[in-house]
DNA sequence: CTTGACCTTCCCCTAACTGGAGGCCCCAAA
DNA sequence: TTTGGGGCCTCCAGTTAGGGGAAGGTCAAG
């Protein structure tokens, strides 16, 4: 398979792929002519790295999921931590964007969004509280 | 005022300081000496930023915001819109969060988390579902 | 006079890519 | 046989919003 197909059959852009491979994440082989050429198992790994960079796991992460995933002694333990780690992160991102959703809509509500210059948004921010 | 009671004051590091003046959001003026030297409403400026960034705006929102918290003759409604459009954003980063988080918090809780290498997120992250 | 705190500019670094330039490679049509 | 259009290659630069640190000027106190 050439980098256009598995990028079409994993749904990652081809310069995600080479990033992939410039970071050490896959080493697919190379053809003659010097096309990138990608087997199954490479594809597989492109799904693996897909799913998990879309739950939010960094690039290090994923480095460290797939090195457990190909280590067949590996305890599941250690995944887990990782997820528990990582989830906690996503908590408190949450908890910070709630935070400015909430302070945001209330200072949304207060303001007539007319075409006079009086903004309690603009007040709000300069401190005049 | 010099930088370091600016920062002090403002809660802003000094080097953010000197990066919004870089990026034009400021314009101190400077002493003989080479340094910057900030008046009360050079600070004003920078709590409004704090406050703005706090808040989630980019930098390129700041300046807007900024100019429409000068401009005497501004329509309340440009910043409501304003508003109004990083709000819906936040919302997105908390709906995509959220699902990641749900996906995760369902695959942590069929996960052992023990010494064997048995484990449902590998699993799950390897496409065999 | 020296020391230490503070200030300056300059450059590189971050995460995870994305865009583009310049240049091969390959296949099919005229 | 040539030409055209993709697809592929590498390398460079840019993105956000600053952070880290080096090399050097300035200032006040002891």
């Amino acid at each position: 398979m050439n980098i256009g197909d598995v990028s079409t059959r994993s749904g990652l852009p081809a310069k995600t792929i080479r990033y992939y491979e410039d970071i050490g994440l896959i080493k697919p082989r190379r053809s003659e002519n010097g096309y990138r050429c990608f087997v199954e198992a490479d594809l597989h790994k492109l799904a693996f790295l897909g799913r998990a960079r879309a739950l939010g796991f960094t690039i290090e992460d994923c480095r460290m999921l797939m090195a457990l995933y190909e280590d067949e002694s590996r305890a599941s333990g250690d995944v887990k931590q990782l997820a528990l780690e990582h989830l906690s992160k996503i908590e408190t991102k949450i908890a910070d964007l709630e935070a400015m959703r909430d302070t945001l809509t209330e200072l949304v509500h207060c303001c007539a969004g007319d075409s006079r210059p009086d903004c309690p948004i603009l007040k709000d921010l300069s401190g005049k509280v």
